[in-house]
DNA sequence: CGCATGTCTGACACCGGTGTCATAATGTCG
DNA sequence: CGACATTATGACACCGGTGTCAGACATGCG
C-alpha cells in the first residue's frame, strides 16, 4: 500500500498540484473538464487528503475540544455523542478534556491544552459555560468557543440552552396538580447556572398557585448522589414530612428514593419524588422517576455546528438558541 | 501574541533550526553549552513546538483512537479516563470513536477513520477486542492496536484483561457460601468474550461445590437493562423459584431487582441478586448490589501505555497483562 | 606529526498540502 | 479586429518541523 499524495494525483492526472488542490476545495476557476478528470483520478487512486498537511498549511487542526467537569456519566456521553455527530459531519475531530473548574490553575491547564493541541475551537459544558473567568480568557486569546446549557445571557458568545426554569416550573406544577403543597426542593451545585434556574422555576410555580414558599423545605445539594443522600436525610426528618420532593437532578432524586425506601416509606404512596435530566437511572430504578428530559445531544450538536460555522467564517453572527425540555411522568409521583 | 516558531528560536539563540530540533528531541551530539542556551531561549520565548508540523514531518498524528460499542455509559467513561491518563502522560491525544460492531460495513468505517484521521494507533474495547475480522484487518494494514478486556489469547497483540472467570467464580462461591444452591444465571452479549468467561466461572464454582448444573436456570441476556428485565421475567417464574440470581452485569442485575420488587419480593430476604462490573447503579439503588469490581481505568491505561510504547518502537514485545477483579459485597445478597 | 575517528553544527531537501502571483487561453465589445 | 476583462492553469514560496549529509573541529594513537 503505497501512499497516494496530491503529487501522485497531479502527475497521474497531468495537472499541477495546485489544480488538484482547487478541485479538492471546490474552488472556482477550474474548467468542468479538468474538474471531472481530477475527480476521476481521486476515485481511481482512492485518494484522501492528509489532514495534517492541510492543517499545517492552513494553520488549523480540525480538532474541537470538549471541556467538562460533571459527575454524571450519562450527561457526558450524551454531550460527546451530540458533539461527535456535528464534528463528523464537517470532518472535524473531537478531543475530550475532562478537568476541574475549581482545580488548581484552570486557566493554565486550558492554556497548555490550547498550545499543545492547537484546537480550532472549544465547546464548554456546565459548569465551564458559566465561568466568567474562562470566557474572558478565551475572548482575550480570541479562541472560538460555544457555550452549552448556560443560562447566562451573552450575545457575544455562541450559546445553546434548554429552558430549565420552564422545566422546573412544569414539574412543580405537575406535583401541585397531584394535590401536593408541601414540596421539598434540593438545589444543585452553585457553580452551575442551571441550579438557580431550576430553583426559580420551582418558586414561580408555587407562587402561581398561591403556595407560600417555605425556606425550611429547601436543601442544598451539588448534583451528586451523595449530596442527595445528605439532603434526603434532612428532608425526611422534617415534621410534618413533605408529601413530595423535587430534586434538581435524577441522581439526587435516586438518593432520596433509596433513603425513603430504607426508611420503610412507600414511593409514591407515602411520598412523591421527582428529578431532572432523565438520566438512565430514572428508568432503571423502581419506581421509575418522574423527571424532565432535556435534549442534551441536540444542544451540543447545535453548539458545535455553530462553532464550526464560526471557525470557518468569523464574521458570522453568534447565535443564541433555546430548546424545549419535556416533562416525563413515571411511577414516582402520585396523588396525595 | 505573535507566533514563536522553531525559526524564531533558532535566530534568537543564534543557532540553526536543526540544532534547536536536536535539543527539542533530546538528541545526542549537542554540546552542553549550546543545549543550555537553547533551553533558556525556550523559556524566554515561551516556545511550544507545533505538533501538526512535527506530525507532518514524522508522518505521525500523536492521536490514538478509542473504539467502543457499549451501552454502559459508566464503562465508556472509565475507559476514556484511563486512556486519557496514558495519552496525556506521553503527549498524545485521544480520539473517541463509538461505532457498531454489527453495523453496516464496520471495516469500511474503520478504514475511513484511519485514512481521514491518520491515527497512530487504536485501543479496542469489547466487543471490538474480540473481533477477529477487525484484528486481521488491522494486522494486514499494520496498524498498531491494543486489546482491552478480551479473553482471547493472542501473543501477537497487546492485550490487557482482568480475570472475569475468576471473578464470576468468586461471586458464585459467595452465593454458595450463603447457602444458595439454586442459583440462576443471566448471560451477557454473545459477541463479548467476557460472556463465556463469566458463564464458565459460574459453572466451575457449581462443580467445585458439587452442585449440579441446571440449564433451566440459565437465561440469555445481552448486557442491556432491557434484556435483563426479559430474563428476570423468565427466571422469577421458574418453579420452585431460584433463591439467587447472578446476572452477568449490573444493569441486568438492576433489572432483576426492579422486577422482583414489583412482584412484591423482598431482596435479599426472598431472593439474592448479584451483578458484575460495579457500575454506579450498583450503589445507587436499594439494596446495593453485590458485584465484581474490575479495574477498567487501569486496564485501559496500561493498554494505551503499551500501545504508545509499541508505536515508538515497533520491535518491542507485545505484552499480555492480566489484572485482578475484586468481590464487593453489598446488601443484595444474604443467607438463604 | 599524520591520519583515523568521533563530536558538533548547519545547509538543504522534504513531509503534503495551501496562498500568491504571473501567464496563457478564452470571451466580450466598441 | 484590437483592446481589455475574465477564466484557467501552473511555478514557486511557504507552513514548522525532521532526516540526510557534508564539513569544521577536537581527540586518540601509532
Amino acid at each position: 500500500m503505497k501512499k497516494v499524495t496530491i503529487n501522485s494525483v497531479a502527475e497521474y492526472a497531468g495537472v499541477s498540484k495546485k489544480t488538484v488542490s482547487r478541485v479538492l476545495n471546490n474552488e472556482p476557476n477550474v474548467s468542468p473538464a479538468t474538474r471531472e478528470k481530477v475527480l476521476k483520478v481521486f476515485k481511481e487512486l482512492d485518494y484522501t487528503p492528509n489532514p495534517i498537511a492541510r492543517g499545517l498549511a492552513r494553520n488549523r487542526s480540525f480538532i474541537i475540544g470538549c471541556l467538562y467537569d460533571n459527575p454524571s456519566k450519562s450527561y457526558i456521553t450524551r454531550v460527546q455523542s451530540g458533539a461527535l455527530e456535528a464534528c463528523h459531519k464537517h470532518n472535524y475531530n473531537l478531543l475530550i478534556h475532562p478537568c476541574e473548574l475549581r482545580g488548581e490553575a484552570l486557566i493554565e491547564n486550558i492554556e497548555h491544552l490550547l498550545t499543545t493541541s492547537r484546537l480550532d475551537g472549544l465547546v464548554l459544558t456546565p459548569p465551564f459555560s458559566d465561568s466568567q473567568e474562562l470566557i474572558e480568557f478565551l475572548k482575550k486569546k480570541s479562541i472560538n468557543y460555544a457555550r452549552v446549557a448556560s443560562a447566562i445571557e451573552d450575545e457575544t458568545s455562541i450559546s445553546v440552552r434548554s429552558n430549565d426554569e420552564q422545566g422546573a416550573f412544569e414539574i412543580t406544577e405537575h406535583l401541585i396538580a397531584l394535590g401536593h403543597s408541601r414540596i421539598a426542593f434540593i438545589k444543585g451545585h452553585p457553580d452551575h447556572s442551571a441550579t438557580e434556574q431550576r430553583f426559580s422555576g420551582y418558586k414561580k410555580a408555587l407562587a402561581e398557585h398561591n403556595i407560600a414558599y417555605d425556606a425550611e423545605l429547601v436543601a442544598e445539594g451539588n448534583f451528586s448522589y451523595h449530596s442527595g443522600a445528605d439532603s434526603a436525610k434532612e428532608i425526611l426528618d422534617i415534621q410534618p414530612r413533605p408529601s413530595a420532593v423535587f430534586a434538581s437532578n435524577d441522581y439526587m432524586a435516586a438518593a432520596v428514593l433509596k433513603l425513603a425506601t430504607q426508611s420503610k416509606l412507600n414511593v409514591p404512596e407515602d411520598i412523591s419524588i421527582a428529578g431532572f435530566d432523565n438520566a438512565p437511572i430514572a428508568r432503571h430504578i423502581w419506581p421509575g422517576l418522574t423527571t424532565i428530559a432535556q435534549p442534551v445531544e441536540e444542544m451540543t450538536r447545535q453548539a458545535v455546528e455553530q462553532l464550526i460555522l464560526q471557525i470557518s467564517d468569523p464574521e458570522v453572527e453568534k447565535t443564541q438558541i433555546t430548546l424545549e425540555a419535556k416533562l416525563i411522568v413515571r411511577e414516582s409521583t402520585a396523588n396525595i
